[in-house]
DNA sequence: TTTCTAAGTGTCATTTTTACACTTTCAAAT
DNA sequence: ATTTGAAAGTGTAAAAATGACACTTAGAAA
């Protein structure tokens, strides 16, 4: 029988991070470029590793994570599984998991992870096996490595679905923002135009935003409001949830 | 460089199948019985078991539930990944995992998988190291094996989630059926009671019923007319989805 | 024929949704 | 100083959806 020592990785099992962020224009995710010798269209990948053995999956997230971009403590929630046993199948994934793997060639499931952050309060910096790691557009995306694009696709899906359920859209923006920002970022989200006094109506009936009679500076046009979000209100919804913010 | 054979079973990579069903007065869920040399409270587990390299997840979970309690071609549908390392910490589940599994201290994560199916459609068999096979109201579930507690609470609240923007309940009931049955599986899936009025109004507005035009027979009161639900309109909903089921 | 049981039905007041266009404020350019 | 460009901000009316609420009906059994 035989014992396994639990820190070891598991050569079945790892965990792939889909980090979403808003630069004020698009929707965009954190990815790394595993380097010039890949293909082009398969350069870049999704952070994500093996698991430890004695970690679970959300720490495992957390610290693959990390590993490679220098994200830390962020709240990961988990997607799904993914494990098509051709998801390694790319003949340019095969090579490169040979550099990288002990047991290259294994069965893998991969566990998708899924978050949201503000662009500017993290500067993700690559180490391990990324050579870089940067935002990317999600529209401008067409292929990425292994079953990944396959991965953010689902990911793409299931925050349409929570954007109309929970608050999440504020994790994407800044302490301060205005309404056109929180506007411009549901329609990125929804990949649909929304009526500008509509939304602006349903949104303040929430009860989650705090005017901070403060106003944009600097702007070639009529200055904006500037709001937080109120947390208490924000923690009250993440909870219970809403059912009315359907467009 | 170690080259696998694929179609040996995966000791780190399970699946779990909760399937639900509706007896017409409960949500039931389908059950195997370890039998009884287990703790009382833990005899009962949900159908599941280790993968095949060579399978993807979704044949694994049809497998392992044939495998196990006889029901083949349902469709199931993805939960998630449950993966503590603590999973199999139960002293009882060890001694049992030690009488089937090769690496029975190995860590293992499951993937969860949902299914609604009728009842009348599928009688459960027994077989493998499932003693028997049948359906438990899920209300009356305190303690199962491993996390398979854990894995059905969330499956309720998923469940609770979707029967508001598709048109599930439907799958769980037999062809034809009455608007106060699918009344009473809206009332236990979504654990309050509903308006009778109100929600034969809403389901009505669905357009997904075709009135059969016939009635119960032998019930001591007055006999209710029989639905079945439309197809075509229940498949159009089934993919759209719709924002406006909410009690 | 009476009794029991669940089926089936409508309205009104309130809230929510949808569609739609003009005025305001600032910075920059002239 | 004035004009221009650009996005911010604001209200209403018609239509649809919601929620609360109580009595009549059809059949089986006694």
């Amino acid at each position: 029988m035989l014992k396994k020592n639990n820190s070891e990785l598991n050569p079945n099992v790892s965990v792939d991070c889909v980090i979403f962020g808003f630069d004020m224009e698009n929707l965009t995710v954190l990815l790394i470029d595993r380097g010039e010798n890949q293909f082009p269209g398969s350069r870049m990948a999704l952070p994500g590793n093996l698991i430890y053995n004695d970690e679970n999956l959300d720490q495992a997230a957390n610290r693959v994570l990390e590993e490679l971009t220098s994200l830390k403590d962020i709240y990961l929630e988990q997607l799904g599984a993914f494990g098509d046993p051709n998801r390694i199948s790319k003949e340019s994934d095969r090579v490169w998991l040979k550099s990288i793997r002990a047991e290259p060639e294994a069965r893998v499931i991969t566990i998708a992870y899924v978050s949201l952050v503000k662009i500017s309060d993290y500067i993700p910096h690559a180490s391990s096996f990324a050579q870089s790691a940067g935002w990317a557009s999600v529209n401008e995306i067409h292929e990425l490595a292994f079953d990944h694009f396959e991965i953010l696709t689902a990911a793409k899906e299931q925050l349409k679905r929570k954007i109309k359920i929970q608050p999440i859209g504020f994790n994407l923006l800044p302490e301060k923002f205005t309404l056109s920002q929180l506007h411009r970022l549901y329609e990125s989200i929804l990949d649909k135009p929304l009526d500008k006094r509509n939304f602006r109506r349903k949104v303040q009936k929430l009860g989650i935003l705090t005017n901070l009679k403060e106003k944009q500076r600097g702007v070639p046009h009529k200055p904006s409001e500037l709001y937080k979000f109120n947390e208490e209100r924000y923690l009250e919804l993440s909870q219970d949830g809403f059912d009315n913010f359907g467009f």
